[in-house]
RNA sequence: GCGCCCGUAGCUCAGUUGGAUAGAGCGUUGGCCUCCGAAGCCAAAGGCCGUGCGUUCGAGUCGCACCGGGCGCGCCA
């Protein structure tokens, strides 16, 4: 790891004590993965080797023996990084586990003040991630939260870690709806302002479809002239998808997420390359007529499943477009990786797209497509998520309720602040609180919404994050210390200072960790930890009275603290402020 | 009918790919602001990990069956 001698300022230590014990067992003569982790208890020490056990069972040997072996070869070998010894002490516990202290120079070697959090990797790759991808027909609602904001989180963080991220932003521009919604459009002058309630006009429009003959032929007719390329009824679209557009981004903006005009990469924009795909697949024989639309059949999917990609009409569908975007985003796009975040649902859908893509050899072989799924918002009563009337919650109105209750908050604690502060800071905090909430669960179990628990400010929360931060920051305030003047590293003395130096080395570890599973929860489920390590050691170890050296060395901690929590929150697309 | 996902504290959720005495937050009960910010901290109570078999040194995690919930299965996206 010679990267690691260049640049000794970041690094993923569980990745290197992977190496180190998995070097070990093959001096043993076991090839076999260490299974490294971190401890389950502080007692056992800093991280933990489970993969001893698993070895000695397949070899038929005794594991405690065999860990006893693996503990020496551990011993033996060179044990620095960066000119100091990496492991403290490894000891051998209860049928065979491999416990592992980490030396606290080292510790302090990858804690200096001013050095960068993360490393770039040696290895980067092209990450195409597909993510938000609203239907442009329809105003966004809360059902548009996961995919967004979980997706920018991927985004962000593979582009921390050094790769290279192309977001597209898939958006559902074309299809048999905008028949009726132009043909609406038309119908009432084409005025744009009927669509500044996007969702009032849908439902006007779908309303009318469902209750006039007449005008459901008219906007069947539009699909038809849309589709031809009629320059009026193309005319109507462009200035419907443009409003939607923007109403889209308006809400990206306010989110704070990272995707811009120039992601949006419309389902409408692969038109052209669908005979393509159909050919290209015919070409490979995989064709084969069905019930007079062009499918395929693969054994891999259950022979008698089709995957129908033109329909008996000559319409093409979804996955015919999706297999066109994988030909782009491999293709032209060079993907290394093609991440797509979209509810469960779809699951069968990809499965069955990424499998033809597979045998029509749209992709290089050594291009990963990935489906990160998400569940379900459920209401309180496990039901698919619904108001009251029915309908959906929109983003907007949930963003202006949380801000307003953020207000009234920032409000009540802090009367001395000016209205203009405390409306940043109530911006901050309500859409961190509500963004938080989506991102710190698991993504694949289905969730239940709840207005007060999206909106709580207490507890393992992103105002809980927020605050440790604005903490850290008065503390300079007061002290009246430039964090930018501190030099040197963090050493940990106190046990408050070495639990929370433990934290902080691991940072880089939990982002590749988040990188390679698409799952931000991880990352929220660190800040709160860090946080909480953060607290403890503010509460036991006074930092601004302290002697100079030591309050030096805390000051270090503080700020190195500073740094990841707010490096951690802008990852996940959540501001921090200097007091709330 | 076939397939996918899920059932963990009163509630909402973690649980690092099979490891040690199952963890947080909310809520409840009790304590902590002459002390660097109480959006905080400390403590207590709270569990047959849906049920039953099985696999093995070891199962919340893997297999099978059942119960309960969500979702998907030929021309919507």
């Amino acid at each position: 790891m010679h990267a690691a001698l260049v640049t000794p300022t970041t690094m993923n230590p569980r990745r290197l004590l992977s190496t180190r014990i998995r070097k070990s067992l093959k001096t043993c003569g076991i090839e076999a993965p260490p299974l490294v982790r971190t401890a389950s208890k502080p007692e056992f020490g800093d991280y933990q080797a489970d993969g001893i056990m698993a070895a000695a069972k397949s070899l038929g040997k005794n594991p405690r023996a065999l860990a006893e072996q693996v503990r020496k070869a551990c011993l033996l070998q060179d044990r620095q990084c960066d000119g100091v010894d990496v492991i403290e002490s490894v000891d051998v516990a209860g049928p065979g586990f491999l416990n592992v202290r980490l030396n606290d120079e080292f510790l302090a070697r990858h804690l200096e003040v001013d050095a960068p959090l993360v490393e770039p990797t040696v290895r980067p790759q092209t990450v195409v991630v597909d993510y938000s991808s609203p239907n442009l027909a329809k105003e966004m609602h809360v059902g548009h939260l996961r995919s967004t904001i979980i997706g920018d989180a991927a985004a962000r963080i593979l582009e921390s870690l050094g790769h290279r991220v192309i977001r597209q932003n898939h958006v559902g521009d074309w299809g048999t709806q905008f028949g009726m919604l132009l043909a609406h459009l038309s119908e009432t002058g084409g005025d744009s302002r009927v669509l500044a309630d996007l969702e009032e006009f849908y439902r006007d429009a779908k309303s009318r479809f469902d209750s006039d003959p007449g005008f459901a032929d008219a906007s069947r007719a539009m699909v038809v002239s849309l589709q031809s390329g009629d320059e009026t009824a193309r005319a109507r679209w462009r200035q419907f998808i443009e409003v939607s557009l923007d109403h889209c981004q308006a809400l990206y903006e306010r989110l704070g997420t990272s995707l811009a005009r120039a992601d949006v990469m419309a389902e409408s924009a692969y038109n052209d390359g669908l005979p393509d795909v159909i050919s290209a697949l015919d070409g490979k024989g995989l064709l084969t007529e069905s019930e007079g639309a062009q499918c395929v059949f693969l054994p891999e999917l259950g022979s008698e499943l089709p995957v129908i990609v033109r329909k008996s009409d000559g319409a093409f569908l979804y996955a015919t477009t999706d297999l066109a975007a994988i030909r782009h985003r491999a293709g032209r796009l060079a993907a290394d990786r093609v991440l797509y975040f979209t509810d469960s649902r779809q699951s069968l859908h990809f499965r069955q797209v990424f499998a033809v893509a597979a045998a029509a050899g749209f992709k290089p072989p050594g291009t990963t497509l990935e489906h990160m799924p998400f569940g379900n918002m459920l209401g309180t009563d496990r039901r698919p998520f619904r108001t009251r009337e029915g309908g959906v919650v929109k983003l907007t109105d949930l963003l202006n309720e949380a801000e307003a209750r953020a207000f009234e908050e920032v409000s009540s604690r802090s009367p001395g602040m000016g209205e203009a502060e405390r409306r940043a800071v109530a911006r901050a905090v309500g859409t961190g609180a509500v963004k938080y909430a989506d991102l710190s669960k698991n993504r694949t179990s289905d969730y239940v919404f709840d207005w007060n628990r999206m909106l709580a400010f207490d507890g393992n929360t992103a105002p809980y994050l927020q605050y440790a931060y604005a903490r850290i920051r008065s503390l300079f305030r007061r002290g009246a210390v430039e964090p930018e003047s501190l030099e040197g590293v963090a050493h940990p003395e106190a046990p408050a200072e070495r639990a929370l130096a433990v934290a902080l080395v691991r940072f880089e570890e939990v982002l590749d960790q988040v990188a390679a599973e698409g799952m931000p929860h991880l990352l929220c489920g660190y800040l709160h930890d860090l946080a909480t390590k953060f607290t403890g050691f503010y509460e036991q170890c006074p930092i601004l009275g302290a002697d100079t050296g030591e309050r030096e060395n805390r000051l270090r901690f503080a700020q190195r603290t500073a740094r990841t929590l707010k490096t951690g929150l802008e990852l996940l697309g959540i501001e921090t402020v200097d007091r709330m």
